[in-house]
DNA sequence: GCCTGATATGAAATCGGTTACACTCCGTAC
DNA sequence: GTACGGAGTGTAACCGATTTCATATCAGGC
């Protein structure tokens, strides 16, 4: 079935065809006669050929580091309910933290694959910059920021600047921290940069050096509270760069007979769903990923239909979710 | 930049470029001449007019419930991981549980959009057989049986027959159950059944009325938990649909007071990280949701590549997570 | 009666590849 | 010497749509 076939069917020319499924200039019998036989055989037009022809391929490429994570699927359900919404379809490419494939799928999509992509990326490589700036689609990145680039990402640095200050506003003047890798600007850098700062600003700057690296794994997060224990003795506070981490952290300190809240205080950073469950429940951050996804979409839609997006970098707010404050569920 | 340019370059056909991306016949100088040609220009085929020509996209379609899911998006990263491997790409759709959606995603792949189709469904009506039927690319249900179709699921039933038998043996005579719907065949109705058979095998039918249904959300569980409480009185073990529905009972256990595991035993179905970490943990069912999804994967690419699987229908076994008994972590 | 602009139409070019077909070499078997 | 098969090549048809362009009709304004 097509094009040329329905046409004949319907009596009419391929064009007649054609303008019927895009609202072009036809009289009303044509369309009726068009509508019988497209009802009657069920015809579809070909999205190849019209991608082929129109050069637009409706498909945006969503390129994430993994998808089984309770922060990013939330991002690509924001992004993928956003791209519907605007007629567009999603191409998932997922790197397991392989930057060879960041920079493989990133190239495989600017081609003629789409029309534009959305990338998730945890460290820029100079590779990456290069690539991004030759790139012939329009490309958004989600969690980071990256100079030079349509970005929308959270306040990393001020979400854990407040929650160091709330720390030592409530008493807890032995802090450590759990920090993810620096190459990470948003979750490893920015968010330790907030820590560090603050315990500074609040006069307790040697507390800056009070941290371990950890992986983004709950038994990382457990290994790695156990040695900043046992190299610090007497904290009685503890924020991690992740709730995973956190989640960790937490079971570390039960397992050992450590009271939480009371001995020590555990806070993470993403307000996923576990962190409200566990008990007790941690101190977080909230993220609006979902969000986040969004306000990607709708930038590079902008681009997609009028060339250019009002915005250019987002930067979106966080608040503390402290449930021993007010009570939810 | 197409393929005629690169091939007045090179001095040859464009046949002979063709051929050189598609290893055709081609002389050694040739094959030279264009390798040059295109490092040179940086020039890639066009992904439309390939799939026009050849009338195949390399692309699967997956259709999804939701992806902000443990279970299932650990099953689309199985599937995603899978189909990468082979060198295809995919194409994700989320019906945000919508029928409608659903049959209109189906609908949608049906045309010449993807190679073949992943379909996580939920309920099944008679248009989707219908729709099923006449597809005209291979599709592969996961996680649910649906007769005449090429699936492949979990041991629901004796997943839960299983988890039922150990709790009357664990000295738990007063079970009761949380159901999903009846019209989720899998998670609903095959494991209310594992339940119901169960406890009539071992001698106490009459318990299996003692059941309520709640909704996939925490929140659910926790309302329908209180409930089946006060419904009836003294129950000493409760078992849950799923994971998220037993977290929730486990939360209203608790803010009522009473003891778990000494008063109540709780278990869920999936596995998920939050079983396993909450406290106390519950007893659980491990799901292989990566495997089910690869193996959906092989069973679409041997349609593709060979026009029939050798696998028609898999089901797969599931075994119970009970960390009182054998420690992890 | 003539001009203008909106509506309506089809022929044909175009998007960028793949591949069937015909044909030329060339080495080898008989 | 002829027949044969495989390697290597180019021509041209084809995949299935969109869109430009030329043209036609008809209404209304003057």
């Amino acid at each position: 079935m097509n094009i040329a076939e329905i046409a004949e069917m319907a009596g009419v020319s391929r064009a007649a065809v054609s303008r019927y499924f895009n609202n072009g200039y036809i009289s009303e019998e044509k369309r009726e006669a068009i509508r019988k036989v497209v009802e009657q055989t069920g015809y579809r037009p070909s999205i190849q050929a019209q991608m082929l022809r129109t050069r637009k391929t409706r498909m945006i490429g969503v390129i994430v580091p993994k998808v089984a994570s309770a922060s990013i699927s939330r991002m690509v359900e924001g992004i993928l309910s956003a791209i519907n919404d605007n007629g567009y379809q999603m191409l998932l490419a997922v790197t397991q933290n392989d930057p060879r494939k960041e920079l493989e799928y990133l190239s495989t999509f600017h081609g003629t694959q789409v029309d534009g992509v959305i990338l998730a990326g945890t460290a820029f490589t100079p590779e990456h910059r290069r690539m991004l700036q030759n790139s012939s689609v329009p490309v958004v990145i989600v969690g980071q920021y990256l100079a030079g680039q349509y970005a929308v990402f959270h306040d990393d640095y001020h979400a854990t600047y407040d929650l160091t200050k709330l720390f030592l506003e409530k008493g807890r003047k032995n802090l450590g921290y759990i920090s993810a890798i620096q190459q990470d600007q948003a979750a490893g850098a920015d968010r330790y940069r907030g820590f560090a700062d603050a315990v500074r600003d609040m006069g307790c700057g040697e507390l800056a050096e009070r941290f371990v690296t950890a992986d983004f794994t709950v038994d990382s997060g457990y290994e790695k509270a156990g040695e900043l224990l046992e190299k610090y003795q007497g904290l009685d506070g503890l924020i991690c760069a992740t709730d995973t981490m956190a989640v960790g952290a937490l079971r570390y300190l039960v397992d050992h007979g450590i009271k939480v809240p009371e001995q020590i205080l555990v806070a993470g950073h993403g307000d996923s769903e576990i962190a409200r469950l566990i008990t007790p429940p941690l101190i977080t951050v909230h993220y609006s990923y979902e969000k986040c996804g969004e306000i990607a979409v709708q930038m590079l839609m902008e681009q997609l239909n009028q060339g250019g997006s009002a915005m250019k970098e987002v930067k979106l707010g966080c608040y503390i979710v402290d449930q021993s404050v007010k009570e939810t569920l």
